[in-house]
RNA sequence: GCCGCUGUGGUGAAGUUGGUAAACACGCAGCACUCAAAAUGCUGUGGGUGCGACCCCUUGUCGGUUCGACUCCGACCAGCGGCACCA
């Protein structure tokens, strides 16, 4: 019978996290002339509920990927860092009466904690924050970049407004049409808003999709929010018998080739034309009336009534009107406008189907050929004009007994009833219909996207201000950039005002200041940037994060940036970016927007920031359910390192599952890594390893297997069959022990390490009377003693034959 | 509605240039150790009949290609995620 140790894993593990952090052992070197390795997570928002196993799972996992590479002779760069301006503190700080301050300080001290309790290899050197007024000047500075190439401006916004607890709302506090603390309703207001023109690099983001290794999931993703879409657009001139004007209505569609088939126009109730024309509206009082409901209708409401009507079911093969929703306008009358190609009076209306912001806000109805359409117009009456015909092979839409329509004809064909241009098939008549249209300057070609610009202001105190004075002569001058940081100022009343402003409004000293122009009495901008500010640029600042001068220097930029050798197309970036799918049209769409900006002014060397990305998933609670604090289902990692201790926490969110599907926790299955570990430990310290290489050839081909197995799904990022695999070997090895030599011994080690590292690093060093050393590289001066150590994330990973 | 993903034992899951389905682990059952329990070790464990070798069935459903399909093709069903009146 072997010994029974105990497995001392708390002694074992704060000796080497101690260890290694004293030697510096994972502080990545600015030059260094080893090949980079940028690897990255998403920072963590330290919140008041600390770690999640969420965090520790991928954050092991690249942690994996960073040890490996380091072995196998890369210069890696895993830094850490916190993301912590935003409402959950806001929040919490009101609720409690501390200070936003105060409780991040808190919380990123228990965060910091925590992740070092999982030996994890950060290089904490360059750890940033971005609530730090040194980082955040530089956040203040790139907006500053943003306002002088005219890419800030402030523009006339609809905000999500909580009629209940009188402040304005981001979206992401608008759940289901609901505001997140109190429940109202939320309505929409019209407020002074500060804007990033995103939507300029609308097509770079997408285009420069095709140089990056993002999973095509994300990238459909960010394509389809993006939403570019081909059309036209044409001008619809305003008549009636008794009057003429020089307004026209501007409409998008992407299928000008049923232009003989308009018999209406819509606009969206926001339409500034409206108000314009309304002496000639006959019926104002109707349409005002619809107008205003429409306002206060929340986008819950809008929503519930876009939803489709519930058909009978049994009819099959029937028309599949379920597609739309109820549709509900009201017709301008006593308005008449002129179809542009054929000068047919189609009739005006307004509709809140239709989207303000989107095509200009207005609509041709074509109801023939358009399902939306074809709803209106049996509502309300109006005719349907076909003018495109199925080609031969294609079936057409359902008709009635008197061959009536009864559903629109989508699909593309050829032209009937459209005067010169009949005969022709669609993509022809788009081509001519749009050329027509240009040569007579009342239309022409359009792309246009669903993006929209990005709203970059909020009315919170938990923020960074935007480093902006608004002067009554000057009008809206930058802050210069000498006088950055616009600290944030450290009030008492930090609550939401009620009067739609941030509570810096009522910061009388801070706002008071002279206007940089003209010197004159100016007032600070009293709004503070998104939490999405301070992270779009967090991973440049890793390069160089004690630079007082700029937000990084180039030369670093260009050596942690540059194209690695596995990058595709010699892309630069980031080397690995691991985040979760909730990013995808956020954070990750809005970095890659500042990123390319940075790069048009010349201030980074590559233009996207990310050359590869990761995402993970979701740790969910035993019922299968998201963990969370009412639920009661909440694991917190803390007690699964005291219990087991770190390497079993970090080796068993490896083998729950594939790294980027959901996986559910199980208090049971982490037993099994438990017994794995305490396995390998007593097996190295009761087994009397012999030198004798090469003496079986069976160990040493699972081994080189092993090896082989290891190393290529840990490129695949496949954490849980690697385990699986050292699981294998190892019931191998304990059934042949005689066998198990010293070399194949340490080759195990080797493999493991960056799984185990606390485990592997203790059992190397113990293997070190056998073994040969050379040089040791790290010197650790404690009172004591001097140690010298090597450690095991030293030695050269294994290649296997 | 559109886009994307997923579907394999009691459970988490392996396995895809098409070649012994269920590796690895959890759980469960039996045995050993123990006065007993825990821990540990050994054996078994997809379903069905049987003491047993064996035999039959099995990767959401139906069909196709193939000597051979979890894997490829088609249709459908269910679940998850994202977008959603974008003209």
């Amino acid at each position: 019978m072997t010994k029974q140790h105990k497995y001392p894993f708390g002694k074992i593990e704060k000796k080497w996290q101690k260890i290694w952090e004293k030697t510096g052992l994972f502080e990545a070197e600015d030059f260094s002339s080893k090949p980079k390795q940028y690897i990255l997570i998403e920072f963590p928002y330290p919140s008041g509920d600390g770690l999640h196993v969420g965090h520790a799972r991928s954050y092991t996992a690249l942690d994996i990927i960073s040890r490996k590479k380091r072995m196998e002779g890369y210069n890696v760069l895993y830094p850490i860092g916190w993301d912590a301006f935003g409402l959950p503190t806001e929040n919490y700080a009101i609720k409690k009466g501390i200070h936003p301050a105060k409780v991040t300080e808190r919380n990123i001290k228990i965060f910091k904690q925590q992740l070092k309790s999982l030996g994890l290899s950060f290089d904490w050197s360059r750890e940033v924050n971005t609530t730090d007024p040194k980082y955040y000047k530089w956040t203040q500075w790139i907006f500053l970049q943003f306002f002088k190439a005219g890419l800030a401006y402030q523009a006339e916004m609809p905000i999500n407004w909580c009629p209940s607890c009188k402040i304005g709302l981001a979206n992401e506090e608008v759940i289901q049409g609901k505001c997140e603390r109190c429940g109202a309703e939320t309505e929409k207001r019209q407020i002074k808003q500060w804007m990033l023109r995103i939507t300029k690099y609308a097509d770079r983001l997408i285009e420069d999709l095709n140089h990056v290794d993002y999973p095509d999931k994300i990238k459909t993703q960010q394509i389809n929010w993006i939403g570019r879409s081909e059309g036209t657009n044409l001008k619809f001139q305003i008549q009636s018998a008794s009057w003429r004007t020089k307004f026209q209505i501007s409409v998008f569609t992407t299928r000008v080739d049923t232009i003989f088939g308009v018999t209406a126009v819509v606009l969206a109730p926001e339409h500034s034309l409206i108000s314009n024309i309304k002496y000639q509206i006959s019926n104002w009082n109707e349409v005002e009336d619809y107008i205003k409901k429409a306002k206060v209708k929340s986008d819950l409401e809008r929503a519930m009534l876009s939803e489709a009507p519930t058909l009978a079911r049994g009819e099959i093969g029937g028309p599949t009107a379920s597609r739309v929703g109820q549709k509900t306008g009201v017709e301008l009358k006593g308005i008449k406008i002129a179809n542009p190609l054929n000068n047919q009076e189609v009739s005006l209306w307004v509709g809140d189907y239709v989207v303000a912001t989107y095509g200009g806000g207005s609509v041709m109805v074509v109801p023939a050929h358009d399902q939306r359409d074809f709803d209106f117009a049996q509502k309300y009456n109006l005719p349907i004009i076909e003018v495109i015909k199925s080609v031969s092979n294609h079936r057409g839409a359902e008709r009635g007994p008197n061959g009536e329509l009864l559903e629109a004809f989508e699909e593309k064909g050829v032209l009937i009833n459209s005067g010169d241009f009949t005969g022709l098939n669609s993509e022809e008549a788009i081509k001519k219909i749009t050329n027509w249209l240009a040569e007579r300057k009342i239309g022409g070609l359009q792309i246009n996207y669903k993006l929209r610009d990005w709203i970059f202001s909020r009315q919170h105190y938990w923020g960074e201000p935007i480093p902006i004075i608004h002067c009554p002569k000057c009008g809206v001058v930058a802050v210069p950039e000498n006088d950055l940081p616009v600290e944030l100022p450290y009030v008492k009343k930090y609550q939401p005002t009620g009067t739609g402003e941030s509570p810096l409004a009522q910061c009388e000293d801070w706002l008071k200041v002279k206007c940089p122009k003209c010197g004159g009495p100016g007032r600070r901008e009293t709004d503070t940037m998104p939490n999405w500010a301070g992270s779009s640029w967090y991973y440049l600042r890793y390069t160089d994060p004690r630079n007082k001068h700029c937000f990084a220097d180039f030369k670093k930029l260009e050596y942690w940036l540059a194209p690695a050798r596995q990058s595709p197309k010699g892309v630069g970036g980031v080397d690995i970016y691991n985040g979760g799918m909730e990013h995808t049209t956020l954070h990750l769409l809005y970095s890659r927007f500042w990123h390319k900006f940075l790069y048009d002014q010349g201030l980074v060397p590559f233009d996207d920031p990310y050359t590869r990305r990761h995402s993970h998933c979701m740790v969910l609670g035993e019922s299968g359910e998201k963990m969370s604090k009412s639920r009661g289902n909440v694991v917190n990692p803390d007690e699964i390192v005291e219990k087991y201790g770190a390497d079993v926490l970090r080796i068993y969110e490896m083998f729950m599952g594939p790294f980027d599907q959901p996986v559910i926790w199980s208090a049971k299955a982490i037993e099994g890594m438990n017994r794995f570990i305490i396995r390998i430990y007593n097996f190295y310290k009761n087994h009397k390893f012999h030198n004798e290489a090469d003496i079986d050839k069976e160990v040493k081909t699972k081994t080189h297997q092993l090896i082989k197995k290891i190393t290529e799904d840990l490129d695949g990022f496949k954490f849980n069959t690697a385990m699986a695999a050292f699981m294998e070997y190892f019931n191998f090895v304990e059934d042949e022990a005689e066998k198990f030599d010293l070399e194949n011994a340490k080759t195990f080690l080797a493999l493991i390490a960056p799984f185990m590292p606390h485990l592997a690093e203790e059992l190397w060093q113990s293997l070190r009377s056998t073994a040969n050393y050379e040089s040791n590289t790290n010197i650790l001066i404690t009172k004591r003693k001097k140690i010298k150590i090597r450690s095991i994330f030293e030695e050269k990973w294994p290649a296997y034959d």
